[in-house]
DNA sequence: CAGAGGATCGGCT
DNA sequence: GCCGATCCTCTGG
């Protein structure tokens, strides 16, 4: 596992979308760490309206429209959390929600996070799952994925995998968007199977 | 396996 | 009040 540069990265949020395709994603609590592969992200720009960030500022979704490669951590639905990697440049609201990882290290610990009968291949597979398996919550919220020490983005990126894109998923506005990168053929995916062909 | 519906609560109008 | 960048369970084929 290597730290990554920012220059690893791109800022825009299709093009770093793309680039945090094969990745690692990191987390180390109480010294326990846990490790997976980002296999499929969206994309979320303040120019559309799908996005958090479209109708300005707010208390919330201030880290969108900070500095890039932070974490961006919100609660939906009463029940789960969604981590972003924010991108743009500073003052432009724009983010990746990572939305399914492969477990890669540290899956004894994924599964008792997400409790019993939990299939290996269901423990990241979905923006909250995989918060709840890496154990990701409001207190990373702003963290910075570069350097950080609790939470952080990780390289090496593997033999360039062939990168698939969709319309995003369970949104109801900028539908037809195509912002959903996946890695092709890829068995933890998650979102319908038709949107995901190998 | 796919689709439908309820749970649950913070953010924003 | 309303509704969501979701998850889980149940139903039917």
């Amino acid at each position: 596992m290597t730290r990554l540069h920012t220059d690893d990265l791109a800022v825009e949020a299709p093009a770093l979308a793309r680039a945090l395709i094969g990745l690692l994603l990191v987390t180390q609590r109480d010294g326990v760490m846990t490790v997976g592969r980002i296999v499929e992200t969206e994309a979320y720009h303040e120019s559309e309206p799908a996005a958090h960030s479209y109708r300005g500022r707010t208390k919330r979704n201030a880290v969108m429209f900070g500095a890039p490669f932070h974490a961006y951590i919100y609660f939906i639905y009463g029940t789960s959390y969604c981590f972003n990697v924010t991108a743009e440049p500073p003052g432009v609201g724009g983010g990746v929600l990572v939305r399914a990882l492969e477990p890669v290290a540290g899956i004894d610990v994924m599964a008792a996070r997400r409790g019993a009968g939990v299939r290996d291949r269901d423990l990241c597979r979905g923006p909250g799952r995989l918060c709840r398996a890496m154990a990701i919550g409001p207190e990373d919220n702003g963290a910075d994925l570069v350097a950080g020490t609790a939470i952080w983005l990780a390289g090496p990126r593997p033999p360039a995998a062939r990168i698939g894109s969709s319309r995003r998923v369970g949104i109801s506005a900028a539908v037809e968007m195509r912002w959903r990168f996946y890695a092709a053929g890829n068995p933890y995916l998650s979102g319908p199977r038709s949107l995901s062909p190998p």
